[in-house]
DNA sequence: CAGGTTAGTGACTGGTCAGTAACATCTCGT
DNA sequence: ACGAGATGTTACTGACCAGTCACTAACCTG
């Protein structure tokens, strides 16, 4: 019954030889959890829910993952993967000049922003960032889903640092840790400013000024 | 049995006539909530947890509070009370100096963020905002938990706007905006670098360079 | 003391949710 | 065509959770 559409397959050309002609169970699961925890939070949605988003059911899932934190945990390190790769796209054209490369990244960021909530990027920004807002929704004592977010924004700091020495500002990390603050500013306010009517409009502007005054 | 202590009472002079010996019930829920919300989150805690820490039971629950919605909505709006008049403490020293009283206000985030995280000031802060966290909580349907969200985040630009406006800023908005970024990639990062390592510590400087970029 | 207010107890309903069991069917390579 | 692995179906367990009911006990006030 209920012909639902298979919808579009991921495809993120895997180490699977075969290319996958109709995509795998596994795979449709991991993209309805994808959408379904991005939009709605991660305790908000359940097994079931993602399965009939899937078009599969529940026995299935659990054949897939040992448990829903194991879809959680994968669903993280996916967000995390495509993230990286949308950064270093933005990025890609200048290499070599990171302050053309931190600015090209904040215009990135108010690009993605006032894109309407698909994936058109491979990245979600209609509700921010979905690592971050993991971190509300994981309780404290789950270590392993926390060490996930925590070593993701890390290495969103670590890399605005490196940036920032490598235009030779004056303290990098200071620079980098207040254009981290701007970038998780421009997500966090996401929440709650529809499409680029929020501050984050601005985020690149200001990057230029902090900059500004870390040089010369 | 279980001779719980009943904990100290909030007495925030409110309209009661009489001083109150004990707290009451309702507002020993409201406290238990408070803390219980902040720190879990608010669906990752159900109406018993807060009865059992509150030392009383759902009965008295459901007299005080028509659903667990209603008591959301009063958190909600018991954080924001308590938020404003923490900034308006920070910022009381230096009326009519509006650079002075951003500047206070990003230092005093500082603080707020190296305090362990009871409300030695009347406004929690071991876990960020706790009105952005509810904004990743929040269903996209309840409008009326999502108004209060966004109300108090309207007005957290409105304010930074006027600062900018009254220091006499060149492009005041763009200036508020990004102050408002740096605010709330404090709160947000805070979630996920403990106590007073991650980059807010570099915010009052941060704030500073941005308002020097945007004067003279 | 009477009657109202406030709070506590325990059991219950109806619903949701993660995870499991047993069995049936489909698909694909050989 | 056949068998194996992948997938579907139905029904279930046990836990949790919001909200309700009937009843009881303490307390305050006139």
């Amino acid at each position: 019954m209920s012909a639902k559409s298979t919808a579009a397959a991921v495809s993120v050309a895997s180490e699977a030889p075969a290319r996958s002609e109709k995509p795998r169970v596994r795979d449709r699961i991991r993209d309805s959890a994808a959408n379904l925890f991005y939009r709605h939070g991660i305790r908000g949605v359940c097994v079931d829910a993602i399965v009939e988003d899937a078009g599969t059911n529940k026995m299935s899932f659990y054949r897939s993952f040992p448990s829903k934190d194991d879809l959680v945990a994968e669903y993280l390190k996916d967000q995390e993967r495509g993230y990286w790769q949308w950064w270093d796209e933005a990025v890609a054209p200048h290499a070599g000049d990171a302050r053309r490369q931190v600015e090209a990244l904040m215009q990135a960021v108010v690009d993605l922003i006032k894109t309407k909530s698909k994936s058109d990027c491979g990245c979600r920004s209609s509700r921010g960032c979905a690592l971050g807002n993991a971190a509300v929704e994981i309780p404290e004592g789950n270590d392993r889903l926390n060490a996930i977010v925590h070593d993701y924004k890390a290495e969103i700091r670590r890399r605005l640092r490196r940036y920032a020495r490598e235009m030779g500002a004056r303290e990098p990390d200071s620079l980098g840790d207040a254009l981290m603050l701007l970038l998780e500013g421009g997500y966090y306010t996401r929440l709650t400013f529809p499409n680029n009517s929020g501050p984050v409009t601005s985020i690149a502007k200001a990057a230029r000024a902090l900059i500004d005054a870390h040089m010369g």
